[in-house]
RNA sequence: GGGCGAGUAGCUCAAUCGGAUAGAGCACCGGCCUUCUAAGCCGGGGGUUGUGGGUUCAAUUCCCGCCUCGCCCA
């Protein structure tokens, strides 16, 4: 509703411009003035044009208000302070038209293939990965939301796999050379840890860590420790021998686990992409070709990079026709073995179908309440399964470190031609999750001197330093179901628990959500672990004080809006009490405004704060009017009404990041 | 050495395309539970926006130099 009334502003005083003073203006700018009651939306279009038309601002100003002179929607605009323009919104008549409809943001239908998550499957997930996955789940919510909400399966999630990674051969000889086993070995292993309770991603988790010390462990041995690691990575990429049945064994359990870790905070996926397919089907042998056919791929015969297979990096001045191009990016070394960014120009052919090549599907989970599972990719390609990989605008979830072999990704397929797939081709970046010094020492680790001064330390899987995200959210449900059973000892055990949780979720996502993807976060339990202030508990409690209402009033949301269609407000908007009720109204408005700002900019964020900002001043309106013991029926119909509609849009926020609000709490 | 990001209240973070008195949360201090739940509300202190220049009606925001920190590449 903002965002309609903002729209007819612009058009309206677009139109003035032209005829007034016969500008145009290409990107106008609509501000928000510092206080309510000055009004709804400020333009300060007369400054800009103060300049140009060699007059003081607020003449400017003033002519231009007389010029606007009435607009749907609006009572009328004033001059303030050196000359902005406030528009005043009729509020009685915007709130009639909130309560009657939700806002909805129609936009083209097109295809969107989100990318997130992505965990080497070779261990347990952590804190890192969580916001990974909670920004990638809470993006594609905003583009569902966003493109149509009749048609939200045109946005498909996919979730990479590198089962043939250095990684996962890592966990493999842990197992094969340090445990002595072999594949029989291995699935008695997986059995007995499963007898015992125990997840293998974290039983991996130990056995990696282990491993990388092992490497370099002894001098003596480290060269042929190496030799080991690259002989069973060399067997994985192969494929067809026990070593690579062993890594197929323990990292798609490791993936089932990923799957169910995610799951408990409502993060499903469609696709799980593997490279073990991208290899065996032969993904980088067509890509090799098209790329040689285009001529983005040469073959440098001098210089450091003599026999690789090179692409000229992006603002680089490239070979001079004397001087091999010492910059250029290899991406087949001159023993023949592809690069890491090799595969991933293969792999975003595919996303952009350009390829000419595809998966084979078959089904791998599925998740309750929905009708489709999610699928993994095969060799066999005579399943009849989905097809993925018809993108013609992607989002990757990968944080900032991967910028750089991204942006050679993007640069190989412009370089190819497909000009419009790389401008569609978008970085979601983002910073890495690290741990305070505090929060490694109360983990146990060891921290340097020197480390605790510092506002952060990286984790590292490699090392087993990090924060596994099951823990936490076990942590997290346990934090939140002492207070449940403290508050509510009344209900079930197991309605306790499903509060718990949703309060836990609340707490997690938005925890990762209300950080800008450029900052570092620097994890910490006790602000994770917080539900005050400024967090999901916050926003949720928010909602279930205004379900209160609703239950003892004895009246539904719904009937509450009806009701207040009756009533003439205006007289209830005005003073400063009427501002204060209006400024929750105007807020309520701004949802799906937000919502195409988040779009936009690809930042959630800006939704966290919307969410609590609305909570803030829901429960300040909460405290202030006191509902059911109001004596004059139309003000306790506003009052309901004021409620109803700040619950719904609050329910509204919350789902888009992925929150649910429990009944009571 | 090159590239990217960051530096804002004691701490953690915001601040729309350059706009009005730079805002929140935490922590601290003082009030408010016989009312629709105190996971809450109200009030208070706390700032030379790293630093030096420049651009202009207006700079946390844009440009240049310098300092510090992080990440990536060689």
């Amino acid at each position: 509703m903002y965002r309609t009334y903002r729209q007819s502003l612009f058009e309206r005083l677009r139109a003035v411009l032209l005829e007034k003073f016969q500008v145009e203006i290409p990107r106008l700018t609509v501000e928000e003035p510092p206080k309510v009651e000055m009004g709804d939306y400020a333009l300060p279009i007369a400054f800009e044009l103060a300049r140009t038309l060699r007059k003081a601002p607020r003449k400017i100003a003033e002519e231009l208000v007389a010029a606007l002179g009435s607009v749907p929607g609006f009572t009328g605009f004033d001059v303030a302070g050196a000359g902005y323009i406030n528009c005043h919104l009729d509020r009685n008549e915007a709130a009639h038209q909130l309560a009657r409809r939700k806002e909805n943001l129609g936009v083209a239908q097109y295809d969107v293939g989100v990318e997130h998550t992505s965990i080497n499957p070779n261990k347990a997930a952590h804190v890192g990965h969580l916001r990974n996955a909670i920004l990638g789940d809470t993006l594609t919510r905003l583009l569902r939301v966003g493109l149509d909400d009749r048609t939200p399966n045109n946005v498909w999630v996919q979730n990479y796999i590198d089962n043939t990674g250095v990684q996962v051969a890592d966990v493999v000889v842990a197992l094969v050379h340090l445990r002595q086993l072999d594949l029989a070995g291995v699935e008695r292993w997986m059995q007995e840890l499963a007898a015992r309770g125990e997840r293998i991603d974290f039983a991996c988790w130990d056995l990696y860590a282990y491993v990388s010390q092992w490497y370099d462990a002894e001098d003596s041995e480290k060269q042929a420790r190496k030799q080991v690691r690259l002989d069973t990575l060399h067997a994985l990429e192969v494929g067809g021998n026990e070593t690579a049945a062993i890594a197929e064994r323990v990292s798609t359990a490791i993936v089932r686990r990923h799957l169910e870790t995610m799951q408990r905070l409502g993060i499903e996926y469609d696709f799980l992409p593997r490279e073990s397919e991208i290899l065996h089907l032969h993904f980088w042998n067509a890509a090799f070709a098209l790329m040689k056919e285009k001529g983005v791929l040469y073959q440098e015969t001098e210089g450091k990079n003599a026999g690789c297979w090179v692409m000229r990096r992006a603002g680089t001045a490239g070979a001079d026709g004397e001087n091999p191009d010492q910059e250029a990016k290899v991406i087949v070394r001159s023993n023949g073995t592809v690069g890491y960014v090799g595969k991933d120009i293969a792999y975003h052919l595919w996303k952009f179908n350009k390829l000419g090549l595809d998966f084979g599907y078959r089904e791998f989970y599925s998740y309750p309440n929905r009708e489709t599972p999610c699928w993994i990719s095969t060799v066999e390609q005579n399943l009849v399964g989905p097809r993925f990989g018809k993108g013609t605008v992607i989002y990757n979830v990968i944080d900032s470190r991967q910028a750089d072999p991204q942006n050679n990704v993007i640069e190989a397929l412009r370089g190819m031609g497909f000009a419009k797939e790389a401008d569609n081709y978008h970085h979601f970046s983002y910073e890495m999750v690290a741990l305070t010094p505090r929060c490694a020492m109360e983990l146990g680790y060891l921290v340097f001197d020197e480390d605790q001064k510092r506002a952060y330390i990286e984790v590292s899987g490699r090392k087993g330093f990090g924060v596994k995200a099951d823990d936490l959210i076990d942590k997290l449900i346990a934090s939140a179901l002492a207070e449940v059973n403290a508050r509510h000892p009344e209900l079930s055990e197991a309605e306790r628990h499903s509060i718990a949780s949703k309060i836990a979720v609340g707490a997690l996502r938005y925890y990762m959500l209300r950080y800008t993807r450029n900052t570092v976060i620097a994890f910490d339990f006790q602000d994770a672990l917080s539900f005050e202030g400024e967090t999901g508990p916050y926003a949720q409690y928010a909602v279930v004080r205004a379900a209160n209402i609703f239950r003892k009033a004895g009246i539904a949301p719904e009937e509450a809006l009806q009701q207040f269609a009756t009533v003439d407000a205006a007289a209830y908007f005005t003073g400063e009490d009427g501002d204060s009720l209006w400024e929750l109204w105007l807020l309520a408005s701004k949802s799906v405004h937000v919502l195409e700002r988040c779009i936009q900019s690809t930042e959630p964020a800006y939704l966290a704060k919307y969410a609590f900002q609305l909570a803030q001043q829901f429960s300040n309106f909460y405290h202030r009017h006191h509902i059911l013991t109001e004596s004059d029926p139309a003000r306790k119909t506003l009052l309901l009404a004021t409620a109803a509609v700040a619950q719904r849009e609050l329910l509204r926020a919350l789902s888009w990041m992925g929150i649910e609000a429990p009944d009571v709490m």
